[in-house]
DNA sequence: AGTGGATACATAGTAGTGCCATGTATGATG
DNA sequence: CATCATACATGGCACTACTATGTATCCACT
């Protein structure tokens, strides 16, 4: 059941590119706020999944504003996230339907 | 968002009291197979959840059949159970709702 | 010019959980 | 009497979430 940061990571990958700050941002919005994770939170995360060949990263130099590392999603991290995300849903469900057996 | 195997013993002994190897079969079948421990896996959540004072347990000793340690709920599990439960259907809708936002 | 706040990345360390392997012993069944 | 299911227990590993801490840059405001 673990991992769990890591699949929400991968799922926002899935719309392209991203960075860790914006990446957090966005989690706590599409979570109504309800996942407020702390700055140093993400960036152990990126790091186990770029280990783990899921995601690759490349320093962005633009002309102007901060320089940000963009991660993207590869095709194993594809693969890893279909088959977290079934297995989320799997656990989660089943979580339910035990605490459902009781009202 | 840990202890998930905690709050789901806590909601089965909402029920009353209970011991390790039923709980065990019971959350097997309400999660419809879906959650198979193994037979380790439970007591030291047991044990857990009576360090932190959520559960106390007896001995039973049955004129026939084998001995069972009974786990019963107390006040301050009840409560417990009624927040974690809480805090799990947040995080999981939370869960559901960064995941949906992308189809 | 300078102060503060938001942006952005990074690491180290800790505590807690889930899980497995292993061990022990008893009751039931054939 | 052998085998299997029942039943409890412990030790230890691996992994994850989280916090604290550090560094540095950009932007807005005064």
């Amino acid at each position: 059941m673990a991992g769990m940061s890591g699949l929400m990571v991968l799922d926002l990958l899935r719309e392209g590119p991203g960075y860790g700050y914006g990446l957090r941002q966005r989690i706590c919005q599409q979570s109504h706020h309800a996942l407020q994770w702390q700055d140093g939170t993400l960036y152990p995360v990126l790091r186990r999944l770029e280990d783990q060949g899921l995601v690759t990263s490349v320093w962005a130099n633009p002309p102007a504003g901060r320089r940000r590392r963009y991660y993207r999603l590869t095709p194993r991290g594809q693969r890893t996230w279909s088959a977290q995300r079934q297995q989320w849903l799997r656990f989660s469900g089943a979580v339910n339907a035990v605490l459902a057996s009781r009202s």
